[in-house]
DNA sequence: ATGGCGGTGGAGCACCGA
């Protein structure tokens, strides 16, 4: 089984990429955010197209996620608990059936939480208070499950290329990845460090100013594990090679895999 | 990055992202 993370940019935008990759490397269940839509305009039809379940959670012109999959979801919930008044469309959670019981996924796309000092950044941190809460939750069922989507947290200084040129920024900030680490002492597991220890692993790479061209990329788009889902984690991949193709996403798609049967 | 790029809405250019 495999769970993939691609936050997309624009679903109308991209919908001709996410269909290649989709065909390309067969993901069991997709997280999308920043589908920039609402749910009556997200391009399902190419997607069921292809073999999937689409669920939406979508918004307008702003954030937005879906889930994708290929089995059928036993159910599917909208939004983070926490905050009624919440009104973007950052969070969504689907369990799927699978030979040896249920795995269930949440789809998040973090808020970026920039400029510092503002309401923006406050968001960020009480939206990841809120993230570690719901988390405490799902631990509780003692299940395999998984977190993935864009969270806007550069772990480590190893995981951007100038880690220099972000101090002043949202995403690096010691607030950001101490709550990043809380998640991860709850018990969950970072995919992608569960493999290697490698630098030079990024995600995202600005539009601007060639940060492509000169591999100034951070890694941001994660994949956290439920105890039960680390156990059977066999592999993952960053489809790097997304961007470079012609209007890429500035993000790039990670899977993780796993020796759960279908 | 004193934000140069790309997306959205809506028909200018402001706002947002990271």
């Amino acid at each position: 089984m495999q769970i993939a993370t691609f936050n997309v940019n624009s679903v109308k935008q991209r919908i001709g990429h996410l269909c290649d990759w989709l065909k390309d490397v067969s993901p069991d269940i997709v997280c999308l955010q920043e589908i920039k839509c609402v749910d009556e305009a997200f391009p399902r039809m190419e997607i069921e197209a292809l073999g999937y379940n689409v669920e939406t959670h979508g918004q307008k012109t702003f954030n937005g996620v879906a889930l994708l999959s290929k089995h059928p979801f036993d159910e599917v919930t909208r939004g983070l608990p926490g905050d009624d008044d919440d009104q973007q469309a950052r969070y969504i959670e689907g369990v799927v059936s699978t030979k040896t019981g249920v795995v269930r996924v949440g789809g998040l796309y973090l808020p970026n939480g920039n400029p510092l000092g503002t309401e923006k950044f406050t968001y960020k941190l009480s939206w990841m208070d809120r993230l570690i809460a719901h988390t405490k939750t799902l631990l509780a069922y003692e299940e395999p499950f998984v977190l993935a989507g864009d969270y806007n947290v550069i772990p480590m200084p190893l995981d951007a290329k100038n880690p220099d040129a972000w101090t002043e920024d949202a995403l690096f900030q010691p607030e950001s990845r101490a709550k990043f680490r809380e998640l991860l002492a709850l018990g969950l597991t970072d995919a992608l460090r569960a493999t290697t220890d490698e630098g030079g692993l990024y995600t995202f790479w600005d539009y601007q100013a060639g940060a492509w061209q000169k591999n100034n990329g951070i890694r941001i788009d994660h994949l956290l594990l439920s105890p039960q889902a680390a156990d059977r984690l066999t592999g993952v991949e960053i489809d790097k090679d997304m961007r470079a193709r012609e209007k890429p996403s500035d993000h790039v798609p990670v899977r993780a895999i796993f020796d759960i049967p279908m």
